[in-house]
DNA sequence: ACCTGAACACCGTTCAAGT
DNA sequence: ACCTGAACACCGTTCAAGT
């Protein structure tokens, strides 16, 4: 069976956002994708923003929810940590897309507000998993891994938005593997 | 004396790049800012993505003269490296925005081609100056010097892009003394 | 419940025409 | 050389009407 139409536009719009950001987004390509007219978008989301906070929200639960997965597949904390960067790969693999947060990082300025909040929420999410772990392993102290977890997160969306712009998934792997010689990740 | 108009775009539309990317660029505002008509834009630059690999160029032009200052003010190695930062500390004092070239990344798909060619060596200009400083300190070998600079710029900008979402530049400063206190820049 | 055509006001972009 | 009016294509949005 096929999806709602409510959720074949959530879905085509996070494809759009992923690579062109909110500003890119636009109903008319995206009606056309899902198969309907621009105007019937609107019967499931009232306005722009909403369809912005809606796809971003649904962001932050879908990483939230692969994070957890992570978690409950791998009990140490460490190889945790060791496969973090397979969440910030996959978009890459996925059409070479961006993160979602760090394109509407950079849009931030003019993002609606209902989206901004969705954009901390879902940097929050990462931040508050990794400082978690960072804490299990033992390997920074309890008071120094929030700090770490910040640097990770904002490094490993840097090492995708560099591997992006060449369209190289290897050059994603080298520059994390240099942050684990580094010692900035755990290796 | 003030600006020839064309200056004068240049100049607002590199601000104007820096907030709101390619895509957020517009004519018409620009036009209001330096007192011109949107339509004559079009005689200094004869297409927006003219005009954007323009501001690119520029941009790129501007960092490289400003990392030849640093070096030539600052004789140790380290202390060049140490001060690094700067540039992109500098586009968030100035008024909160983002490195023209990280923001040119994440729009990367649908940048024109001769901009794509301008973001890429920006990006060049910052690994090779790195690079050669890191080569210098003698902190890492010559073979290693190339891979960690690629990941000091990445992770410098992921730091930024942060930082802006967040409208905070201490936490810029604070992510930067992270890298330093993980290793991944000299302390 | 779900969708659409047609229209609206607005905006980025272009170009022939002005001075 | 330098600038502009006017037109064009496209956008987000609305709404009465369709099924």
């Amino acid at each position: 069976m096929s999806l709602s139409s409510k959720e074949a536009i959530l879905a085509a719009a996070r494809r759009a956002a992923q690579a062109h950001g909110y500003g890119g987004l636009n109903f008319r390509d995206l009606a056309e994708e899902v198969g309907i007219r621009a105007a019937s978008i609107y019967y499931h989301f009232p306005s722009k923003a909403d369809l912005g906070a809606a796809v971003a929200k649904r962001y932050r639960e879908d990483t939230a929810a692969r994070l957890e997965a992570i978690q409950a597949e791998t009990a140490d904390p460490l190889l945790c940590l060791h496969r973090y960067p397979e969440i910030f790969r996959q978009s890459l693999e996925n059409g070479n897309r961006l993160c979602l947060g760090s394109f509407m990082s950079a849009e931030y300025d003019d993002l609606p507000e209902m989206v901004k909040l969705q954009v901390q929420a879902f940097a929050d999410v990462n931040m508050a998993w990794l400082s978690n772990l960072l804490s299990a392993t033992g390997v920074v102290n309890t008071r120094m891994a929030e700090q770490r977890a910040r640097a990770i997160f904002a490094a490993i969306a840097g090492a995708q938005l560099m591997a992006r712009s060449r369209s190289d998934i290897s050059l994603f792997d080298a520059l994390i593997e240099s942050y684990r010689q580094a010692g900035l990740l755990p290796a």
